[in-house]
DNA sequence: TAGATTGTTAATCGATTAACAATC
DNA sequence: TAGATTGTTAATCGATTAACAATC
């Protein structure tokens, strides 16, 4: 049982609901109220759940803590997540910023890296910036477990690799390149041109009746 | 005929992989190349230009230059757009320094907001801070056609209400929560905390044996 | 019990893959 | 002409939607 890709992105949107009705203080939810939130129907969001298990009580509902407890669970957040920066430019500093990271999260950010001698040594958020030559070394002792690209997109390969090849098998790859990984690693992309030239391709007057897939 | 999201993704990757082509001083490539690059089938490549038009020559291919000026107007990039973005916090003031804002490019930067005082006035890449409740002036006087929301997921919502009562139909949304527009306004979403919860999803030993689909 | 809402199976829809005829 | 490669139609695959039986 294969479970889609979309339904990974889904169930990241329940979670969120489901804290935001714990915080309001609600203990009990449905797959419609889910399904309202998320922009789904309920048939998707009861789907999506159960390629996982069974969660809810017929005629009931589903408990909020409970859900979103297992939802993390599924979803890795269980645990803690060592990252590591690579490429300290102004996307890589900006990173660094990111709220995500922090001792209660789930993702830590443990080492800086770059192969910019003006840049090596210099510290952001707390760490000093260290040459990519000594990213199988630090991944080892450090426990790096995930890796961003902030690199240009001309060496968006050749870091990949490296972080490949020092044994991390996580990569969020933020350079507008199409990498190439062994399959044993994942990679998922953020790439704010390809978002905003998707923006322009629906509001050209050519494709103005043309609608995104929902 | 309705043309998939995943093929406008695509047609993004292709073009950028004909760019990189035009740098390299090819003048000719085919669907078998492109697919390689842009890791897809070369049914794909020709079945993404398929909804658009022909674009190349059997038997020889596709030339570089044409194809590549076609899927720059497909995508609406024949001409500029004006951009703003809302929310000066540290992620909108890494966006003013996004390089894909230029004078030779597609995209212009041409108006900041933010409700902070403290930010009001405030100048980032030589432009001044407005407050919200002047959207509805600039955007008109400005003619900006997308916003960037660089907000708390708190106010995400209301600030893209702002944007679409303003006179916006695209927006990028960076917050990590999901927003409602009307029909006619169309929103992307480039959220790093969720690409990164993808990440752990596929990595967590539990998950170690489901693949994202292709 | 009756009403509500889940979990699951079946039907529909859409996208991808494959095959091949067209043609340079 | 023969080889190459597109454009397009057909087959397959997978995801979404719908329906409904299970059950609280």
């Amino acid at each position: 049982m294969n479970v889609p890709t979309a339904t990974v992105s889904r169930l990241i949107v329940y979670l969120r609901v489901l804290d935001s009705l714990a915080s309001a203080g609600k203990s009990r939810t449905s797959s419609e109220y889910l399904g309202n939130e998320a922009q789904v129907s309920p048939f998707q969001v009861r789907k999506d759940l159960a390629y996982f298990g069974r969660f809810g009580t017929r005629g009931i509902g589903y408990d909020v803590a409970e859900l979103g407890q297992r939802i993390r669970t599924i979803l890795g957040l269980g645990r803690s997540w060592n990252t590591c920066i690579v490429g300290l430019g102004r996307l890589g500093q900006a990173l660094v910023d990111y709220p995500g990271f922090g001792p209660q999260k789930e993702f830590h950010l443990v080492a800086l890296f770059d192969t910019d001698s003006a840049k090596i040594g210099k510290c952001f958020g707390g760490l000093a910036v260290r040459h990519n030559w000594e990213l199988p070394q630090a991944v080892a002792e450090l426990n790096i477990q995930l890796g961003m690209i902030a690199v240009p997109a001309s060496s968006a390969q050749e870091v990949a690799t490296a972080l490949v090849q020092a044994g991390i098998r996580g990569i969020l790859n933020f350079a507008p390149a199409v990498i190439e990984v062994p399959l044993h690693v994942f990679v998922e992309k953020t790439d704010v041109s390809a978002a905003l030239e998707r923006l322009t391709f629906y509001l050209s007057a050519a494709q103005a009746d043309r609608r995104p897939a929902p």
